[in-house]
DNA sequence: TAGGCCATCTGGTCCT
DNA sequence: AGGACCAGATGGCCTA
């Protein structure tokens, strides 16, 4: 149930795991170091990383609460950041098009949607079509997200939720539905 | 052991 | 000038 069972520590376990301010910064540190130049360049770089720790930090905590809204698994381990992004975009879309059905006056039934989708109406996110952001056109039209995203090829394969539902990419919305 | 994910450091660029 | 943002590099941890 840790999110992220790291999140409290990280910063003295990262200081400590990676190059800690007295550990020599890797190949990058060069100069003569020494000098009140220096000492004020450094002094300003550490600052900056820490500003940038607490960037970081902050991002990863609105990942977080966005992981926090949606649906959970109790099976399931933490979301990656990246699935955490695509899981969110299927599921806003996904709630989109429920609520586009609704207001066609249909009957809003979840199931309906899953007929239309499956057989030939909307895109399906699983599939390997990637005009959701190009496209511009509206929700309906835009399939959630490309499940073969070049920038992480693996990412959804170990998921399967994100590939299992033709519909909404990921899980039943709605536990019980389908 | 390889690969994935992550946190951190770092330098560059843009913005206020 | 200083802060925010970004992307590359690096190394640690974990899992198959």
């Amino acid at each position: 149930m840790d999110f992220f069972p790291h999140t409290d520590d990280e910063d003295s376990l990262g200081s400590l795991r990676c190059s800690s301010p007295e550990q020599p910064q890797k190949k990058r540190r060069r100069g003569r170091g020494g000098g009140p130049v220096q000492v004020v360049k450094k002094n300003r770089r550490v600052k900056a990383n820490d500003r940038e720790r607490n960037r970081m930090h902050s991002l990863n905590d609105a990942l977080d609460t966005l992981r926090g809204v949606l649906p959970a698994f109790p099976d399931e381990t933490k979301l990656t950041k990246i699935e955490t992004l695509r899981f969110a975009h299927n599921y806003i879309w996904a709630l989109s098009e429920t609520i586009r059905i609704a207001d066609l006056g249909k009957t809003g039934d979840i199931s309906l949607l899953l007929n239309q989708t499956r057989h030939g109406g909307a895109p399906s996110p699983g599939s390997d079509t990637c005009s959701w952001s190009s496209s511009g056109s509206s929700s309906s039209s835009s399939p959630p997200y490309c499940a073969s995203s070049p920038g992480s090829p693996a990412a959804q394969e170990d998921r399967g939720f994100l590939q299992q539902d033709p519909v909404f990419g990921f899980r039943s919305l709605v536990p019980g539905i389908y």
